[in-house]
DNA sequence: TGTTTTGCATAACAGGTGTTGTGGGAACGT
DNA sequence: ACGTTCCCACAACACCTGTTATGCAAAACA
């Protein structure tokens, strides 16, 4: 019998860094069972002995980035406009870490807009990042830092502008600094804390 | 001799324009000559005939894709932040072609990120088309519409938000039908009007 | 009308893909 | 010390990929 469960998962996490490795560098179109064999110093057998197929290796690992993502230092005590900013701030790919997770999700899309299935995992992924920056956009609104728009449209705006930066910033890194895409966040959140009401 | 360059364009247009189906429906990861073949009722022969190789089959038909959406009804007489709103609007995916088209765009990332070639070509035209941007604002500025920021910093912001916006409805279309898209927009065009400047 | 050129279907090719056994050696239980 | 169980390298598989070669009908030209 198996010694213990932890080891046997514990495997599968070190098979999903690698999956990781192989898509950072390579891209989807570059993701060959072969590429991650080599990639961790095995063979394809090692792969096939711990996910049944290739689809489910990528959603294990898909999966497993989302949480390693969401299980991130909590920069507790921030509340309102400042808890917003952090949230936002930690997705944007100030580290190379968070580039290259970034770089995954951007390159998952391809995939995923063909597949309805992973599709549909991605959807629900953004609707809870839009749910959780909506409600920090409530609290702002509440301590009266943001005025009292929509906070869904809001959060939906806010989401739309860092997605939409991170895919600049994957592209041209040395136009996107760091301290630039800070600047430009902070340009939007006050652009959101002095704007007026729709009609 | 050929009977006249047309042709071998046109031909090479029709292609093209299955290209785009395929990658439509099935992403660049679904992508393969015969895939192709089949769309137009033809063989792999009729496609190398055409083109020397798969990747300039793709080329030309990325760069087809683009000149397509360039060379849009312009919507003339429009100036400043009106001007500005047009040019955003029509990038969003309102229409079926407009999401169709984009959705292309999104896919083609991940094969863009691996290759350094296809990245510059894609860093290139987000560049230009912020700098398109960029002279909207200015004429903004000018006008008087918008408050005096960085032009840069807004055309960057703009396009942001415009990107991320494309990569949410792509996902969840129920979520962000065409009026909410341009309520989104226009939020964020008056939040910028509104805005002071930084330090 | 005879000749040449073009357009493309057909087929074959070499290489890479995910998947499926098979086997042996190490780790474990007894 | 023995038997069992697990882990995974190795190899083979059927399939699909882009590319190349061949051949033939139709059109263009003379």
């Amino acid at each position: 019998m198996p010694r213990h469960k932890g080891d046997h998962d514990a495997r599968r996490r070190d098979v999903s860094a690698a999956v990781w490795r192989v898509l950072a560098a390579h891209g989807f179109g570059g993701l060959t069972l072969r590429a991650v064999a080599t990639e961790m110093g095995a063979t394809t057998g090692l792969l096939t002995h711990y996910f049944p197929s290739k689809k489910d290796l990528v959603a294990h690992a898909l999966t497993l980035l989302d949480e390693h993502r969401a299980a991130q230092p909590r920069p507790t005590g921030a509340e309102g406009l400042a808890a917003l900013r952090a949230a936002l701030l930690d997705i944007l790919p100030s580290t190379p870490q968070a580039a290259a997770d970034n770089r995954i999700w951007v390159g998952s899309w391809d995939a995923a807009l063909a597949d309805p299935e992973l599709a549909a995992g991605h959807a629900a992924r953004y609707a809870r990042s839009r749910e959780r920056i909506r409600d920090h956009v409530r609290e702002a609104q509440r301590l009266g830092e943001l005025p009292p728009s929509d906070p869904d449209d809001v959060a939906a705006s806010a989401q739309s502008f860092v997605l939409g930066l991170i895919v600049q910033a994957l592209f041209s890194a040395e136009e996107f600094p760091p301290e630039r895409q800070v600047r430009l966040l902070d340009g939007h959140l006050a652009a959101l804390a002095t704007a007026a009401e729709g009609p």
